[in-house]
Parts: C-alpha cells; structure tokens; sequence
DNA sequence: GCTGGATGTCATAAATCGGTCATACTGCCG
DNA sequence: CGGCAGTATGACCGATTTATGACATCCAGC
C-alpha cells in the first residue's frame, strides 16, 4: 500500500485520530478542514484515496463528492465517504454521488484501512504494493524486483508496470488499447503496435525463467496473463 | 458487458451523473438532449442499449420509443425507460411502447447498470462476458477461452463468435443469413456458404473433445446447436 | 557534452485467417 | 433408380494480424 490519502475533516478530534492511524498504517495523509482546502489542495496533487466526511461546514461532502465526481481530472480517484447516520436512504445516496464505498461511525481504524486497502484494488489493483505470485513467478511492487523459481530477473520500466498489471488481472484478455489506457495511462498518444513491442520485451525478459509462456497472444482480441499455460 | 449506450436525456446534470457512471462500468456512452439529436446519431450507429428519459423537450420519450419500435432498423435495440413518476399506470403505459425495462428516479447506478446488463442478456446474451457452459463445453468470453471436459480448445475469431452465439442461443435453428447477421455483423458482404465452412472449422475445433455433434445440421433451414444429441 | 538505458516507430518476415471455389457426398422427390 | 437441391470437404490465395530486428530519439547521470 503506502497511499497518498486526502482527508476531508472538520472535527479536529477525529481528523487527528484518523491522521494518526492512518500513517501508522503506513500511509502518506494530508488533512483539509473543509471543501475550499481540499480543493486547493487537489489543483496541486492528486492522491491515491480521498475520505470525506459526510457533513462539513460550507460545501457539504455530498457535494464536493458530486463535484469532484464531474471532474475528468478527479473522476479516477477512489472516495469514501465518512457518515455519522446509518439510514440506508443515505447509503443509496452516497453511492449515487459516485463514492466508491462509504463507512460508518464510529469505525475502527483497523476497518478504515482494510476498506482503503480494498477500494484501492478496485480501482486500479496494480496501485497496492503488494507483492504477487503465481506460478513460481513473483513481483514485489515495494522493491520494484521480479523472480522467477528464485532466480532474478531484468526488466525495464515499462516492461514492470505491464507485469504487474497483468498479474494483478490475470485470465483475462485485454486488447492493446486497454493495456494502453492501464500500463501508460490514458492520456498518452502511442501507437497501438507499440504494445507488441513490449509485450516482446517482456516476454524476453522472462524467457530465462521458462515464465515466457504465460504472456498469452490472443489473435483478433489482445494479450491474456494466464497460468494456465495451455 | 461493455456496450454502446445510447443516452437521451435533457438534464445535464443528470445526463453527466450517468455517463460517468456508465464509463465507470465499462460502458461506452453516447448522450443525446432530445429525440432529434438521437434520431439523427441513430441513422448512423446502432447501440446496443437505448436509455430513455420519459420527458423530454420536443417529442417525448414514449413517442421517440413507439417510433423507434415501429422501425425495423431499431426494433432489436433494447430500450430502458427513465422515469420519474412512479404511479402503476405509467409503468404498465411504459411497457406498452415496447420498452424492455424501465426504472423509476431516483435509482443507484448500480441498480441501472444490472438492469442493462439484464436487458442485455435478455436480448442478446452474446454481448454480456458471463461464462456459458453446456454439456460440459465451456466458452469464457473474458479470457477468450474454451475447453471441453476439461481439455483446451483451440479456435480462430470467427469460430470462437459462432460458438459464443451458439451457445447463447441453444435449442434453435439459425438460418445463413441470420448466422451472418448475428456473428459477422449485418454489413458484411458474403457468400452464404461461407457459413458451412466455418460451421466446419468449429467442428473440427470441438472434435478433440467431442464436441463437435452439438452443432446439429437442419437440412433445408440451417444450424442448430443443441445439447440434445439425439 | 557524453554515455547508456529506455522507449516509440517502422519495415519486414512470419503466422494465421477468411472467403471462395471445385468437387464429393447425402438425403429426398417422383 | 436417377435427378436435384442442399451440404460437406479440401485446397487455394489474398488479406490481416502478430513477431521481430533495427533504428532514431530522449533523458538521467556523469
């Protein structure tokens, strides 16, 4: 994990303990009082997660989640909303403003962190830094290294970030202009033939540990991650 | 999943709220304002859902719905209904101009993107990625895979879509033309027989498991695939 | 400035597909 | 028992898709 989070908070009390936790959880948090701040704070750096509590002085959660919600530049990052109330009208109404999950207090931070954790691998599961493994082949985001039965391998940049979104979403094939979108981001313009090219790359990077096979060509539709090699 | 919406609906704020939410879910949308401007996006795309707001300026929803049924270019083209008003007879006068679904303001996202995808299903099973299997053959259309008792199957684009839409729509017979239709697009220009051959190639494809018999010949109509042997 | 790795693009080779045709086969009719 | 219409099959070949190797560019670090 090690996600940058911004926290929407007026309650100094509650802003404190959340900050607390959180970093201790191993995250990176910066705190806004109120809507104003948290946009201020958004034109500069986008963060990982927002939480944003339900009722704030001015510009309620609500709507600062609508808006943010309309904004392209916003709409790939994860919120979740921060309630008192438990009414299940409300629950409906968060999830129509576009939040991706919402929590009730009180909450234990332990909950707090295992929901960021899950919405974060909803949204773009390649993000957690968690390592992955299959097949004897093994990625760890944290030390940016990759093993095959043990032995270490090479690979570029590039070549990592592919990997890791493909282990992160195995069987399951992805043409190159989703690959495009998740590995390079969508506002790059790149050739779609590029694609092949690093699936080449990638594929030779694995060759020495016999994990070439599972880069799947799958003609007409686009390339697959499987450990099923057949 | 992943289809071509076509949206019509007046109130931008709305409108925005939906195609965010609809993109979220895969979903390519295309919005119009009002019946017009729908009309003339339909002449030259079809979608594969129409989602359509009751009122509307200009020609309403239920009358841009009648006449889009009365068209035989439209009439395929599932049509949800958006509504505000929740009385009985709304309803019922929803489903009578020929609206597959219709659902009432104010929904979750998530309740409209399970109806879509249950309207899709409805009308045209192939389009949805859910895994079919019949008499232990098994298509995947999210990793693009099938395999009979267990074993692997190899097939080519086309076979894999004729399969798809075979098993889609078991238990009857699809004449050339519709085969074509349905699997090759309507555009196509192509010799009717051409469907023979690739009905041969996907029995050869389905042979080393034995499944070549469920792709039954109807003499004088067409094909047929069947889990009934017989 | 260099230097070396990383990246995107291109040209070309290789693989595979898809449509058509000619021919063989089948079942059904009188 | 033909004859005939419909179907199966094998082969062919151009078209499309993917793999590969080479190359120009860019950029960080020296």
């Amino acid at each position: 994990m090690a996600a940058n989070i911004l926290l929407v908070e007026d309650e100094p009390g509650i802003q404190e303990l959340l900050k607390f936790n959180l970093a201790q959880a191993g995250h990176q948090v910066t705190a806004a009082g109120d809507a104003e701040h948290a946009l201020k704070f958004l034109k500069s750096t986008l963060p990982d997660v927002i939480l944003l509590d339900w009722m704030l002085p001015g510009m309620s959660g609500i709507d600062l989640c609508k808006r943010l919600r309309s904004d392209e530049r916003y709409q790939p990052i994860p919120i979740i909303m921060l309630t008192a109330r438990g009414e299940e009208r409300d629950k409906v109404l968060g999830l129509d403003t576009g939040a991706d999950d919402y929590i009730t207090k009180p909450f234990s931070p332990r909950e707090l962190v295992s929901r960021i954790k899950a919405v974060l691998r909803r949204r773009a599961p390649q993000m957690t830094d968690e390592p992955v493994e299959i097949n004897n082949l093994k990625l760890d985001p944290s030390s940016h290294r990759v093993s095959g039965r043990g032995q270490a391998l090479e690979l570029g940049p590039t070549e990592f970030r592919l990997l890791h979104f493909f282990m992160t979403h195995p069987e399951r094939v992805y043409s190159r202009a989703q690959l495009l979108d998740q590995v390079w981001g969508d506002d790059v313009f790149v050739e779609e033939r590029t694609v092949d090219v690093h699936i080449r790359r990638l594929r030779l990077a694995l060759e020495p540990s016999g994990h070439a096979e599972l880069i799947q060509t799958v003609r007409g539709s686009g390339y697959r991650f499987s450990a099923d090699v057949g």
